[in-house]
RNA sequence: GGGCUCGUGGUCUAGUUGGUUAUGACACCGCCUUCACGAGGCGGAGGUCAUGCGUUCGAAUCGCAUCGAGCCCA
């Protein structure tokens, strides 16, 4: 064996060795079943830290239930629709995707994504993920897409989708609406502009309202003017109308609560759509809709003498004719906070378009994610307070390319919507045409619908495809899978979307919970705290540590970094300490095997146990207890430091020290036996407690231990409550105690730790001291009487045991 | 502006049912090339637990307030 440990040499091995099947999926067994709804992540191509982090956790668990005799279900799917997907192969070939057909596009969209697909596949292979590769799923496959549309059609049917005029938030940049959750924030300077309004009815003296806003590019859509009941100062223009300066058109003040006295004048303008609060407003008071920004972003007809400027330039002008006008009383800056796409940045705009939704029943998500175990707990929290803050339905429409086509046409005739049938999907409507005719007027010339689904639409799907669910016969297709599905692994980020979308989908679809527990991991931030980000040059790459240190240390890394759920600082010296720690546990296999190499070892065969063995089985199987327990309550970091401590300072430190003479044989063979039993009893339970965590090294510690048998096939270590024994671990304490402290006092006496004293005297009953001898190189002689002893610098107090070292 | 989490030696961290000398790691200091390991071993110094008030016989651990940090978001 090699001095130093070599993981680059160790985990190829294994990898290679490895078969696939090692991790698949059973459905013959007749095990109980935990299938988990293993994240599809987007193809980006960079499985980044965070990624990792959650996949390790994911892997610790399918290991570790495994062992626990379960069958175990780790898929591993692919979302892949998407705009980042288009903008990237716009990039890539220099095009835009109007300039070709859709599928031609959609067919690029399709091998990049493939290409991402095999280089994020290879990361998690080498990471020594066990997934099930057979389970394997990809979104834009022609299977998923057919059950993505079916789930629309039984969604159409029972009345969760509908289509319908409304307004939605939408990027001119991408010109497609998105969801709530693709809106960002940013801060951005602005200015708010203090703007008059005539008083209408003033034909003697002329009188203006005072009107602060940040868009004067709106002002073709103000639809109404509103100020505070409460107010004092505007109690005269209340219910009255006002001219809208440029345009000239009326509008009426209204009263609200809503309206903030203390921003800017106390009067606020309302528009068609400015944001969020403009909407409620026109709900609320019924105005009219008059829309002055179009889907590309450019002003419309309405905005007469502006029309097809962009917002921006449109805000320009409009300032300088108010300014030429003297109706711009003043300009002042303002730290403002604008929504933006998530995947451009450009402000979005609020526009009134028609659009397909699904319904969010509000109330029934709550209880349905009460009835889901979380973890953390605190989690939970934050899916209720997003459903408590939905306003609108869920837009699943977008119009996109690279995304799963809606099943749905037009009657040209009539107009009437025609739903697509079942045999017919999947289906894309705007290449083919439905095979019944219209069921309104009989006509049979259609028009296909343009617009696709939302990607989440996809993957909200994930939990019911994992479990085969048949969405007609409403159960699993699959045998021995059960619905809900054990276990649902994601980030926090992803709470109000992917956990939120999916837990709405399977009420909808399976009036069922999607899975019984959520499992909710951190963020992963750079070495100076903060949030990995490009900007702040804080980035690290899995691949960086595995080059460096090997897989198995990247994984410890992450178990140990901190709590589930907590965002854990990556650091550069917690790999090293893992990669220490990896070279510990080969330094103590080396060890053991000098002793072990033709061990014969039997279950219980050594009945002679001495007092260290037994009090190195008693702590072993506590170890058994703990780990356990922490690996039920998903605490990783508490497993892994206790394997740690015990193997580090138990183990190695203590153990290893007092038993070397006895396994070496320098008094002959009495004693030997036992240090050998207790030794491979205690490294064959430390490889199955390693095996989750680092997989490779626990596989090469136990060929040598067990050769030509894989540790992962293994149970998981049973607890031997008869090798718990509390009297041995005291008695074993208090020799190491003893030893130690016998150390301490020839390292400040400036005494070799090797050289032998006079002789030790312990005033104690009773005490199996034949290893404290070996590993202090000095006899011992146990007294009786403690009162004759004097207390001077050669006598040491060992937790109340009194040790006198006679030096010659 | 809201929500969540958190604030323990130089750095990171354990300490979630309040109770003896507050855990460990890294860094630091001293000693040791001892036959598993020098990316090692042995030993040592260093904190009163953000701040303030309160509950209690007793608080890092409970409550309130303030300050600060991070994350997610409006």
């Amino acid at each position: 064996m090699e001095k130093t440990y070599k993981p680059e040499i160790v985990e190829r091995k294994w990898l290679e060795s490895w078969d696939d099947s090692l991790y698949y999926f059973d459905a013959a067994l007749d095990k109980p079943s935990y299938v988990i709804d293993t994240p599809p992540p987007y193809p980006t191509g960079d499985f980044h830290v965070g990624n990792a982090l959650n996949w390790c956790y994911i892997d610790f668990l399918a290991r570790y239930k495994r062992m626990r005799g379960y069958n175990v279900m780790f898929p591993q799917g692919w979302d892949c629709h998407g705009l980042p997907t288009e903008v990237k192969v716009e990039e890539r070939h220099g095009i835009s995707k109007r300039q070709i057909n859709k599928q031609e596009f959609r067919a690029l969209c399709k091998q990049l994504t493939q290409e991402n697909i095999a280089q994020m596949k290879g990361m998690m292979q080498r990471l020594g993920m066990s997934i099930d590769w057979s389970k394997e799923f990809v979104t834009m496959d022609d299977r998923y897409k057919r059950f993505t549309q079916l789930s629309f059609l039984k969604m159409y049917h029972n009345g969760m989708i509908y289509q319908a005029e409304h307004p939605v938030n939408w990027c001119p940049r991408c010109e497609t609406a998105i969801a709530f959750a693709e809106v960002e924030y940013e801060d951005r300077d602005a200015s708010l502009n203090y703007i008059l309004f005539k008083k209408v009815g003033e034909e003697q003296e002329v009188e203006y309202v005072e009107i602060a806003t940040t868009r004067p590019e709106l002002l073709a859509s103000c639809v109404a003017v509103a100020v505070h009941p409460d107010d004092e100062r505007y109690k005269d223009i209340a219910g009255r109308e006002l001219v809208v300066p440029i345009f000239e058109h009326t509008v009426t003040v209204y009263e609200d609560e809503s309206v903030d006295p203390a921003f800017g004048t106390g009067v606020v303008m309302i528009c068609t759509f400015g944001d969020r609060q403009d909407v409620r407003w026109w709900k609320l008071h019924n105005l009219p809709l008059i829309a002055s920004i179009d889907e590309r972003g450019r002003m419309t007809e309405v905005a007469r003498g502006y029309e097809g400027l962009t917002a921006t330039e449109c805000k320009k002008r409009i300032i300088e004719d108010l300014n030429a006008q003297g109706l711009l009383k003043k300009r002042e800056p303002l730290q403002q906070n604008v929504g933006v796409c998530w995947r451009c940045k450009t402000p979005i705009e609020i526009i009134s378009t028609r659009q397909w939704f699904v319904r969010v029943m509000h109330d029934e998500i709550i209880k349905a994610s009460e009835a889901i175990t979380w973890y953390p707990e605190h989690f939970a929290i934050r899916l209720k307070n997003w459903v408590d803050s939905m306003e609108w339905d869920w837009c699943i429409s977008r119009q996109r390319i690279f995304s799963v086509p809606i099943p749905i046409w037009y009657c040209k005739r009539c107009g009437a919507v025609k739903v697509a049938s079942e045999d017919e999907l999947p289906v894309d409507p705007t290449m083919t045409s439905p095979k019944m005719p219209c069921a309104n007027c009989g006509g049979t010339e259609f028009v296909g619908e343009q617009d696709v689904l939302d990607t989440w639409m996809d993957s909200s799907l994930s939990a019911l495809w994992v479990a085969g669910w048949d969405l007609n016969a409403m159960q699993p297709s699959g045998k021995g899978i059960e619905f809900p599905v054990a276990l649902r692994p994601q980030g926090h980020d992803i709470i109000r979307t992917w956990a939120f979308y999916t837990i709405l989908r399977s009420l909808a679809l399976t009036q069922k919970i999607p899975w019984h527990t959520i499992l909710i991991n951190g963020m992963v931030l750079g070495e100076d705290g903060y949030k990995m980000s490009k900007s702040r040059n804080n980035f690290i790459s899995p691949n960086e540590v595995i080059q460096e240190h090997g897989a198995d240390v990247f994984r410890q890394w992450a178990a140990i970094g901190g709590a589930v759920g907590s965002d854990v600082q990556f650091r550069w010296k917690d790999i090293v300490a893992a990669s220490k720690f990896m070279q510990k546990l080969w330094s103590i296999l080396r060890f053991a095997m000098l002793h072990l190499s033709d061990y014969q070892y039997e279950e219980g065969s050594a009945v002679n146990l001495r007092v260290i063995d037994k009090w190195l089985l008693s702590k072993l199987n506590k170890l058994i207890l703990s780990v356990t327990d922490a690996m039920e309550n998903y605490k990783f970091d508490e497993a892994m430091k206790d394997i740690r401590i015990f193997a580090w300072n138990v183990l190695a430190d203590d153990y290893i020290e007092l038993a070397k003479s006895r396994l070496y044989g320098r008094s002959g063979d009495e004693g030997k036996e036992s240090a050998k039993y207790a030794l491979y009893e205690t490294l064959q339970t430390l490889s199955k407690l390693l095996a989750p965590f680092i997989p490779f090294y626990a596989e090469e510690m136990y060929s040598y231990i067990k050769p030509g048998k894989s540790v992962h096939k293994e149970q998981w270590p049973e607890v031997k409550r008869d090798m718990i024994n509390a009297e041995a671990e005291m008695e074993g304490d208090l020799i190491a105690d003893i030893t130690r402290a016998v150390r301490r006092y020839k390292s400040e006496h400036g005494i070799p730790l090797n050289a032998p004293l006079g002789k030790l005297e312990i005033y104690v009953e009773d005490l199996d001291s034949g290893d404290m001898e070996n590993a202090t190189a000095t006899k011992v002689e146990l007294c009786k009487d403690v009162s004759k002893i004097e207390n001077d610098e050669n006598t040491l107090d060992v937790n109340g045991t009194k040790v006198r070292i006679i030096k010659e």
